[in-house]
DNA sequence: CAGCATCCGGGTTGATACTG
DNA sequence: CAGTATCAACCCGGATGCTG
């Protein structure tokens, strides 16, 4: 709905604002890096993201098929083989995100320091 | 980080991953970008972003104070008069999100079409 | 192996009212 | 203006069991 009444720069309907909740999602900041070293099956991905649910892992999947990001491939073998992969989208926002990652490597310690600071003050 | 016993590239506890925590938060995102461009109150803040509770501005901007992105100054007047400005760790992560935004805004339509062309096949 | 259906407990969120 | 308190609603997400 957009909002010229509020003034509001970023109305609930902002085109940006639909895009960043994919990003928002805690398990796709995850999985789109790892799959954009090479293309994964259901499984490895669940052995190699830990803490995540089978339920989850298929949800979030599903959501990155939807919005184009991934792409599905279903082998149509028994027993059942299907792998996941970036599409040509999905490697430009990876190429995106490796910049957020490479900033929480450098500044976690910061980040950590900074909570216990906090934590400690209350 | 590596998890030498279960093979996981991302564990629980993974640093980086703990950082990506606060990336994650819906309106975090939205927030730092805006404080980029210039300190804000809390009331043009709730304004500048369209569907946020006071609680949840409130919640997000300790959040962020806590992990050392924001910085709160309380002007100690009647009226209250508070101010949020970024730290300089919370300019070095919106500079890093300021790359995720350009793509959200130069990759939207490909997702929003890839979107409906997916719901129209459920 | 991939993944859906179901149940359900707990954390998150919004609405409202109130304080300094 | 900035923020807290409280409560109820809601949804997320885990666990389990089952199917092709």
């Amino acid at each position: 709905m957009a909002d010229t009444s509020t003034g509001n720069v970023l109305s609930a309907n902002c085109p940006s604002r639909a895009a960043l909740e994919v990003v928002g999602s805690k398990w796709a900041l995850l999985i789109v890096p790892l799959l954009a070293r090479q293309p994964l099956r259901n499984n490895e991905l669940l052995r190699q993201v830990g803490g995540i649910s089978q339920k989850m892992m298929t949800q979030t999947l599903r959501e990155l098929e939807r919005h184009g990001l991934v792409q599905r491939t279903d082998h149509q073998t028994v027993p059942p083989h299907v792998d996941y992969q970036l599409t040509e989208l999905g490697r430009s926002l990876s190429e995106a995100l490796v910049v957020v990652d490479r900033w929480a490597e450098r500044h976690y310690p910061a980040v950590a320091s900074a909570r216990m600071a906090f934590d400690r003050r209350r």
